[in-house]
DNA sequence: ATGGCCTGCAACGCAGGA
C-alpha cells in the first residue's frame, strides 16, 4: 500500500500536476493540503476519470484539504474531534484498515505572531485528538504539511533559521510530543541522502540553490511502522514547471 | 538586503504562505 501527501497551494492551479502524479505514483491514498477551494469547487469529476475517490473539506482562498484513493473511505471525520476550529485543516478516514489523517498545521508566521500562538494552541489540540485516534485505530498514519522542521538536518542553514519561525523550540518541542505518543517519522527509519527536504522558498530561488526546510511529514504508528518499506520525497516534482513550493512524501506500507 | 515569488480575490494592491 502506497501513501502520499502533498501540499499542491492550490488545487486549481496543479491539478494537471496531481493527476499526472496519480498516473505515475500510483498511491492508493494520496493525502492534499492548501487546496484552497470551497466543496462546490472540487474537481471531482477529472479525479473520478483518473480511478480515485475523494473525500474533502475546503474553503475560499485559505487552507483546504483533501484525501484521494483507490478505494472506498470509511469513518470520514472532518477537523479535531473537540476542537472547533473554522479553519479547515484536517480530514481522516480508513482505507482498507489503515487510518489515514491528512493534516495541514498551521504556519505561524513569525514567533512574535498571533498566528504563532494559534499554531501552537493547534498542535496541543492535535496532540488531544492523536491520542484518542491512536487508542481507536492502532494502525495510524497521520500525514501532511506540519510547518516544522524537527532537527537541524532538516535545515539548510539551522543558525540562519534558529529561533525563526518553522524551526523554534516550541514548534520542535510539540512536534516531538506528538512523536511520543506512540509514532515515528517515517522518513527516519531509513537512510536518507543529507540535504533532504520537502519544502524551498519561491522567493530565494530556494530549489535551485538547494535551501530547503523538511517540513512535510509522515508519522506512522508502531503497528505501521513495523510494516513500513520506504519513505521518499518525490523532490523532482519541484523542479516542474509552475511548480507547488512543496514536494510529496511517500510511503510504501507492506499489507 | 527584514525582500526576492506565487496564489486568490478583487480591483489595479492586498493578505497569506513558509
Amino acid at each position: 500500500m502506497k501513501l502520499a501527501t502533498w501540499n499542491v497551494n492550490s488545487l486549481k492551479v496543479r491539478l494537471p500536476q496531481v493527476l499526472d502524479f496519480l498516473t505515475v505514483q500510483k498511491p492508493d491514498v494520496l493525502c492534499l493540503q492548501e487546496t484552497k477551494m470551497e466543496d462546490e469547487k472540487f474537481p471531482l469529476m477529472e479525479i473520478t476519470a483518473a480511478g480515485y475517490r475523494a473525500i474533502f473539506s475546503g474553503q475560499r482562498t485559505y487552507n483546504g484539504v483533501a484525501i484521494l484513493s483507490r478505494s472506498e473511505a470509511a469513518d470520514v471525520i472532518m477537523g479535531i474531534d473537540g476542537y472547533d476550529d473554522p479553519q479547515k485543516r484536517v480530514i481522516a478516514a480508513t482505507f482498507d484498515g489503515v487510518r489515514v489523517i491528512c493534516v495541514y498545521i498551521p504556519n505561524g508566521e513569525r514567533v512574535e505572531s498571533d498566528k504563532y500562538q494559534y499554531k501552537l494552541h493547534w498542535l496541543s489540540q492535535l496532540r488531544a485528538g492523536l491520542k484518542q485516534e491512536l487508542l481507536k485505530y492502532p494502525r495510524l498514519a497521520v500525514m501532511g504539511d506540519y510547518n516544522i522542521a524537527p532537527e537541524d538536518r532538516d535545515v539548510h542553514d539551522p543558525k540562519l533559521w534558529q529561533g525563526k519561525v518553522l524551526f523554534s523550540e516550541p514548534e520542535q518541542s510539540a512536534f516531538k510530543e506528538l512523536v511520543a505518543l506512540g509514532f515515528c517519522d517515517g522518513f527516519r527509519l531509513f537512510d536518507q541522502a543529507e540535504k533532504s527536504y520537502s519544502w524551498w522558498d519561491y522567493r530565494t530561488n530556494g530549489f535551485k540553490r538547494g535551501l530547503g526546510l523538511r517540513i512535510d511529514h509522515i508519522l506512522l504508528s508502531a503497528e505501521l511502522a513495523k510494516y513500513c518499506k520506504s519513505c521518499a520525497i518525490d523532490r523532482e516534482r519541484r523542479a516542474h514547471d509552475r511548480p507547488s513550493d512543496h514536494a510529496p512524501v511517500m510511503v510504501e506500507i507492506e499489507t
